[in-house]
DNA sequence: TATACAAAATGACGTAACGTCAATTTCAAG
DNA sequence: CTTGAAATTGACGTTACGTCATTTTGTATA
């Protein structure tokens, strides 16, 4: 027979924790002491460990309590049901993760980060998905559709997409540079580079994305993440350059 | 102006849920009726809106009021604290469902489903993680920690560091191909390029990064992007080929 | 306009699994 | 026998509402 004190030491639980325990009915001392203080023995231990891991694994001690309690329980159907409730859960939870990493890309582009663009980004976010796709249909054809779809999409952690924001990124950093800036070459020279390899030959697309891109209107409908006009304006001055230069070897 | 059912209707939360929004002072109703029925607004439609996005979220509506409620709020930082604590909540989950879907197999393998040969798997599985967590903490030592700590840490949102991630993701991606693939020297050559200009002749200190890398947990502990060892050995081949073809010409 | 009935109001208790006081009592050592 | 540590009970707080019970207000109809 052990003290309260030293359950704890063992297993890490609180005494308060026992004191519930006991309270609800889930786990009662061996005995008490004269004078009323908790003593367990080996049996309560090993149960304690039990609803330890049992509470690991996300049951509730309402639960635990019941399993333990039913000496035939189906361990196998309650262990099965729990794991459709934790792979639901944490199916919601990725889903929130890809919602967190969209607006966090987004506002790395934005840079600005008040209360009003925020709203403005999750009014884009709460957009639903039909509105955008009859408007992207509305403009691609069925080829090009599926060109669109291996268009990054903002809410994922796609290498590729997380590539083209850090582009931009460092674009805006290095802005006030000028157009011929070395750095701003080189970036322009990797997303030329970058483009080529996404697209191919297929000019008339790119046009059509970027003509979507030019305009903020365009670009809210059709759900594609914002790039500022100044951003925007200035890539394609240094693009120009770029091409220009190139075009002179 | 609204009545609370017209607010029930369009958003799908409950009266009482309003009732209680009003008490904590989330959202007060734009004005009441002479009887005192609550009577709502466009601004309140929209915040409610706002209030919901932001619950989907994750955040606690103690949270959501505070953030709101600051007209400056850090929304990047607060995303990003966010974003951590959603990933580590899924990670746990993830681990739950491997455990729930080994003692699935293993009642499965067994047959017999009563509570002693499920105390048994119970405490097998208890002592397989006991070990787990034995052997982790062998291998991180203090002094290792502290020396890591006290390199030049690159910050996550820095946009150099978020290409260097997606680089090297997308090198991941295209593994199968081999080194010598077109996409894997594209991408290569990339790397190659950023690293001479984020460093320049810098040759020791990339030496140094480059042995933390090597070593997954050193990485961790560092706080680098974690790169496992396939992929580290296969960038160091792909790079080691680039080099060389380069240096024929 | 009186009435009936729907809708809204307030107030209170319940939820899960403890944490955290506060006041009192018991234990173990010296 | 004293003393300080440890343990006890009791009570309230936490989150985001759900769910009664009771009373008041709004509105449509006779």
């Amino acid at each position: 027979m052990i003290s309260i004190k030293e359950v704890t030491k063992q297993t890490g639980v609180t005494v308060r924790t026992m004191r519930y325990y006991d309270q609800i009915g889930l786990l009662h001392p061996a005995g008490k002491t004269e004078g009323g203080h908790r003593l367990y023995g080996e049996k309560e231990m090993k149960k304690l460990q039990e609803i330890q891991f049992l509470k690991t694994i996300g049951f509730s001690l309402q639960e635990i309590s019941e399993m333990i309690a039913d000496e035939n329980h189906d361990w196998f159907t309650g262990l099965k049901k729990q794991l459709g409730y934790v792979s639901k859960e944490k199916e919601r939870l990725a889903q929130i993760e890809g919602t967190l990493r969209g607006l966090i890309n987004e506002i790395m582009l934005n840079g600005n980060i008040d209360l009003f663009s925020v709203q403005k980004l999750i009014q884009l976010y709460q957009q639903n998905m039909d509105k955008r796709e009859g408007y992207l249909n509305q403009i691609f054809n069925e080829e090009e559709s599926k060109l669109l779809q291996n268009l990054p999409n903002i809410n994922r952690d796609d290498p590729e997409t997380l590539e083209w924001i850090a582009l931009i990124a460092q674009l805006k950093k290095h802005m006030s540079k000028g157009i011929s800036a070395p750095e701003i070459q080189r970036l322009i020279k990797r997303m030329y580079e970058k483009e080529q390899e996404t697209f191919g030959d297929n000019k008339e697309f790119v046009e059509k994305i970027w003509d979507i891109r030019k305009s903020p209107q365009k670009s809210e409908s059709a759900g594609f993440y914002p790039i500022d006009a100044e951003t925007l304006d200035f890539f394609e001055k240094a693009y120009e350059f770029y091409v220009n230069k190139k075009s002179n070897f």
